[in-house]
DNA sequence: GCGTCAAGGTTTTTT
DNA sequence: ACCTTGACGC
């Protein structure tokens, strides 16, 4: 009999067995929403409602897809190949590349990374004469983004939120982009799901033939989907509506992504009927860690409302620590202290997890961890494919097989340096954009007509001549061999085998890495796919090893213990987050640690510092507003820094020969802190004291920055918490 | 065309 | 403190 069903609670039963018709699962934190999941996956082949391409399944990581792909094949006992499963990224890319001609692109298109996007507004910015220094392409990257986001093609952005952008527009320069891409053969990551959304909207054919590719779909983190990866669902789902998006309200934290929780709101408008389940039993975690997650997230006002049960019978556990040190070293040494403890108690280093507000803040813990050798994985931080020598190997095939990839010839084609420098590019583009060919056309048509001369002429000739014999490798060798002769006719291995930098050897090896990665793939085009878009630093991925990641990449995952530092004001809930998105944004840092504290099964550790270093200099900081907001039945608090009623004493002192009104001033040894407090208010014309540049008299305050007309200094703009008011 | 030096920004989170 | 970028000189 039907065995997979055993042991799940009625919701998840109901859950799995409601399979026509839209269905909406509100799956709280550890509630066994990817169990649903993948037993409604199975479920439906079982009973033989449909076969496994027929179903859509939408995650919204790679490491998502992966592992639910994992659990299929656990449950249907073999290998799931030909799933329609992966990242809405990935699933809209495979469509587009089978219509590609449908929106202007051949078959081959590239997808870019961030960098070449930002390659290519900046080239499209300076061909129109902007000052990039004063309207940053970064900014403009970002607006697109989002207009992309929510599904606007440069023509349907209404002009009243259109900005000006120096002498032109971000709209226009939008459209200018996206023509840019096209002459490219090019999409970037927002196109994929873009122009995939337009072609179903604009060609029923096309839609018509998916909706009958697909009798199921499956949306996972429903919570996190933007507008446009809406518009793509519901249009594929509109036929049949054998829709099912699970997801939790109170862990959504990618609005900075355009990511729309009203998509949950609407649900239900745009598939009337749809059945809303709620799965409230938390299999996950312990009691006081439960109570700490439901405390922190009953302070935020928007939510759906839902309630996290406990599971299990048993109401031990060890109670949450919160515990306080002195800078983010002190923390970083007692948690890999406290990691080698639970080690030696039998605990793996696997179901230890360091999870962080912003990436910056692995660093201590990297140093301090090679230091007394425990082994970790750092998840996220720079990726495999955007390392340099991985782009650079990538620019050398997709020159080969992208003839339009200008950027991946201009990447390339001085790397090695060969001689090849900014005049010779240059004639090379005046010639492309006359002749409006790609750069390699015109690199042959300049060396015939005499454009350029002297070394450059020859060195650009040969590494033509190296086009063609590695395309002819290519073709009948296959694309393993091509690689490897690429690398060494190309002089490029050679460099980085001559380097004597620390980190050449590193690169070498992660070129054979991705040689070994390539020989998995049939053909190339599958391979410079999956590195866009799938490929992850996994080099440390093996064996038992502490985690250090972001919370945003701890999405999904657990571990049974979990240590969350740097709970600060100004680091978490994080300061620019506060700047830029007021009382919405708090709630959503708020939800950032309800998943953090949700992440852990047995043991939570908060931890937070007196004194953390914001670039050059220490800052003192207070305690993160969340510690408040956790039920004090179920924490205990330690650490080593100053108990909080001390450290918030005002204390008079003197520094230097001038009197000074210290805000928190605590002496360790030879460290000591003194800084302005946020509320002081600091008057025109008033004398202050600057640790870098003496004394001074305020000329003008901004914010948190002030200009100070320093007597040896002359005037300079500082930020406030760096000087002292003298009285 | 390439190397050296100064200046300025950097640290939010990701497909 | 660090890294990237731009200006300048050879």
């Amino acid at each position: 009999m039907s065995t997979y069903l055993n042991g799940l609670n009625h919701a998840q039963r109901e859950a799995v067995e409601t399979t026509e018709g839209p269905v909406l699962v509100l799956a709280g934190a550890g509630t066994g929403k990817t169990r649903v999941l993948t037993t409604r996956f199975a479920h439906i082949l079982l009973t033989r409602r449909a076969l496994p391409n027929q179903i859509l399944s939408v995650t919204f990581t790679n490491k998502a897809a992966r592992e639910m792909r994992g659990r299929i094949e656990v449950l249907i006992g073999g290998p799931a190949d030909g799933l329609w499963l992966g990242t809405f990224h990935s699933l809209a890319a495979r469509m587009l590349r089978r219509h590609a001609d449908r929106v202007n692109r051949t078959a081959h298109f590239s997808i870019l990374d961030p960098d070449d996007q930002l390659r290519t507004l900046k080239q499209v910015m300076e061909a129109r004469h902007l000052d990039v220094k004063r309207f940053p392409p970064q900014g403009l990257i970002g607006t697109i983004q989002r207009w992309k986001d929510r599904g606007l093609m440069p023509d349907q952005v209404s002009q009243y939120e259109d900005l000006d952008w120096g002498a032109t527009s971000a709209r226009d320069l939008y459209a200018a982009y996206q023509d840019r891409l096209r002459a490219l053969d090019a999409v970037d990551f927002g196109d994929l799901l873009l122009l995939t959304t337009d072609l179903l909207k604009r060609d029923p054919d096309v839609l018509a033939a998916y909706h009958r590719a697909f009798r199921y779909i499956l949306v996972d983190e429903y919570q996190d989907t933007n507008t446009i990866q809406y518009y793509w669902m519901r249009l594929l789902a509109q036929a049949h509506k054998n829709v099912c998006c699970v997801g939790d309200d109170d862990q959504s934290i990618y609005s900075w992504r355009g990511a729309e929780i009203e998509n949950i709101l609407r649900f239900e408008t745009d598939f009337p009927g749809a059945k809303i389940i709620r799965l409230e039993q938390n299999y996950r975690s312990t009691v006081p860690i439960l109570a700490a997650a439901a405390h922190l997230i009953s302070h935020n006002k928007s939510r759906l409302g839902k309630t996290l049960h406990s599971g299990h019978t048993e109401t031990g556990g060890e109670k949450v620590e919160i515990l306080s040190f002195w800078d983010s070293d002190e923390e970083a040494r007692m948690i890999g202290d406290r990691i080698g403890i639970l080690r030696e108690q039998g605990e793996k280093l696997a179901e230890c997890a360091v999870l962080v507000r912003a990436g910056f803040q692995t660093r201590a813990f990297e140093e301090r961890f090679i230091q007394i050798g425990l082994p970790y994985r750092l998840i996220g931080g720079l990726r495999f494919y955007e390392r340099a020598e991985i782009r650079d190997a990538i620019a050398y095939l997709r020159v080969l097989t992208r003839p339009a990839d200008d950027l991946a010839f201009e990447r390339i084609v001085n790397v090695p340096k060969r001689g090849i420098g900014d005049t010779a590019l240059c004639r090379l583009r005046e010639r492309a954009s006359s002749d409006r060919v790609p750069l390699t056309e015109a690199a042959s048509r300049v060396i015939m007509g005499g454009g350029v001369r002297g070394k450059a002429r020859d060195s650009l000739r040969e590494l033509l001549e190296n086009f063609w014999n590695w395309k002819r490798v290519l073709r009948e060798d296959g694309h393993v061999i091509a690689f490897s002769t690429i690398l060494n006719e190309s002089g490029y291995a050679a460099m980085w085998n001559e380097n004597k930098s620390p980190d050449a050897a590193g690169r070498v090896e992660n070129l054979k890495e991705l040689g070994r990665a390539l020989a998995d793939f049939e053909t190339l085009e599958g391979f410079l796919d999956h590195v866009s878009l799938v490929m992850e630093n996994d080099e440390m991925a093996a064996g038992d090893r502490v985690a250090l990641m972001t919370l945003h990449a701890a999405k999904g995952l657990e571990f049974s213990n979990v240590f969350l530092p740097g709970w600060e004001e100004g680091v978490f809930p994080n300061q620019r987050a506060l700047d830029e998105g007021g009382a919405k944004a708090l709630e959503e840092e708020r939800r950032l640690a309800y998943v953090g504290i949700t992440r852990a099964r047995h043991r939570l550790i908060i931890s937070h510092c007196a004194n953390r270093r914001v670039y050059a200099t220490w800052q003192s900081s207070t305690p993160s507003r969340f510690t408040e907001e956790l039920p004090g039945e179920f924490c205990t608090s330690g650490g080593t820094a100053l108990p909080k009623s001390e450290e918030s004493l005002f204390v008079s002192s003197y520094f230097g020969d001038a009197r000074v009104h210290v805000a928190h001033s605590i002496t360790v040894g030879r460290h000591t802190s003194t800084s302005l407090r946020d509320s002081d208010d600091l008057s025109l014309g008033s004398r202050v004291f600057h640790q870098k540049f003496g004394y001074g008299i305020v000329r003008d305050v901004d914010g948190d920055r002030v200009t100070i007309d320093f007597d040896q200094a002359g005037e300079k703009r500082v930020l406030k918490s760096y000087i002292e008011q003298s009285r």
